[in-house]
DNA sequence: ATTTGTGAAACCGTTCACAGCA
DNA sequence: TGCTGTGAACGGTTTCACAAAT
């Protein structure tokens, strides 16, 4: 028993989250030659604390050195073996719109261990095109196969799409539609949602307390209603 | 003293970042004509407990009816209010390429109380084109004063755009580019990196007992360095 | 009976402070 | 001396359990 497989097991979903953003500090480094690199140079460049950074890598295994700091090379692998670069996975995208476009051509969306395995759409003008060396098929002919199923289409088919996902037996989805997905239980879903991070933003600006120096024009516009406080 | 400004100061981000979830289904609700929801329902379709949701909703102030749930329509107007779309504010955007694109289009960016006030691109193709109505400026001239900067470009320029949206006096960045920004305190930036979704799935999956059970060419391609036990 | 609203407990992630090593 | 690694404290969010309200 006991598995061969690692401790990474714990990670956080934070942890995970912020391991793509040492890979590229770290990656700058490794092709400027650097061999070392310290806990502090990372969190400088990420705007994260260096006590969370260290955290996070001592929990890929302590293998830092202390007074020294990291090798490069090595920070590199682990991160990459964490986040499961090594192993090979497969995605399918449905829905080929600027969203879906945008996702294909990024440089840091499919990183290594992606395959694209299958670009499928309604649009006939799209249908047979190829975008980044794929054909992209018409959304009537059944799904390959793949790890992940990303869908890129208004909310209104994405249940439809999400179900021949199901049916295509892929385990995983990753929904840009504003739509909450009904799958079985085994498929794991995650949601990714544009506008919340900006709704975010526009709350707590809204709320500062500097709101009221900028121009008049973006002052609130219409009379708000207050929350009435405990009746 | 007492600003005339609500209770909803002391949101969460979490909460913030729910809300326009629950306000997907609710209105889904009052479209269908329906007049009141609990808090279960809108559990089921979002995948969150019904507990958080009353909690998160109780942080809007206390309206819920005991034994009858929330009135559709007044639910609605709380969330609006707390995320301030009864307030004003406007938005640029820089890098219309497909991302900047899917944005302008999507119909849950640019939601209630966004007014989008300029467009710019680098591509003498694109500058001077109508998208959504505007004219997309080149990014030569100087930028339009927002409250919102979205930059949607490469990272490789995303800092110098933040540099003139700063001198702009914009007081808060959305950064889609995968580049960490230095900006003079006061400017608030929030960073959306679509890839990280997708890794936190992929590492899920990767690290899920059912992998095994899943097509051979989808296991592991590469043998795998483990992590070793703690020394 | 049903469903909200909320103290209190449990949980999780971050930060502090410093011990452990090179 | 310098920087990693980590127990312990902290702060915040979620969940539990139940009282309050209709």
């Amino acid at each position: 028993m006991t598995s061969h497989r690692p401790r990474t097991r714990r990670l956080s979903d934070p942890t995970i989250g912020r391991l793509p953003l040492y890979q590229r500090i770290v990656n700058e480094f490794a092709q400027n030659g650097t061999e070392r690199i310290e806990s502090l140079t990372i969190a400088e460049r990420t705007g994260i604390t260096a006590t969370t950074v260290r955290r996070d890598l001592a929990g890929l295994g302590p293998f830092g050195t202390r007074g020294a700091g990291y090798d490069v090379a090595q920070l590199n692998e682990r991160i990459s073996v964490a986040l499961g670069h090594d192993r090979s996975y497969s995605v399918i995208l449905v829905g080929i719109g600027n969203l879906g476009q945008a996702l294909i051509n990024s440089s840091n969306f499919l990183i290594r261990g992606a395959t694209l395995a299958g670009l499928y759409d309604v649009d006939p003008a799209i249908i047979g095109t190829l975008i980044a060396g794929h054909v992209v098929r018409s959304i009537e002919e059944p799904l390959q196969h793949a790890t992940v199923g990303v869908i890129c289409t208004p909310a209104s088919v994405a249940q439809s799409v999400a179900d021949r996902m199901v049916a295509a037996h892929i385990p995983a989805i990753l929904n840009f539609s504003p739509s909450v997905l009904q799958v079985p239980i085994g498929t794991k879903v995650q949601y990714v949602d544009l506008s919340i991070e900006l709704q975010v933003l526009v709350f707590h600006l809204l709320n500062s307390v500097n709101f009221a120096d900028m121009q008049p024009s973006l002052r609130p516009a219409t009379p708000v209603t207050d929350i009435p406080p405990r009746s």
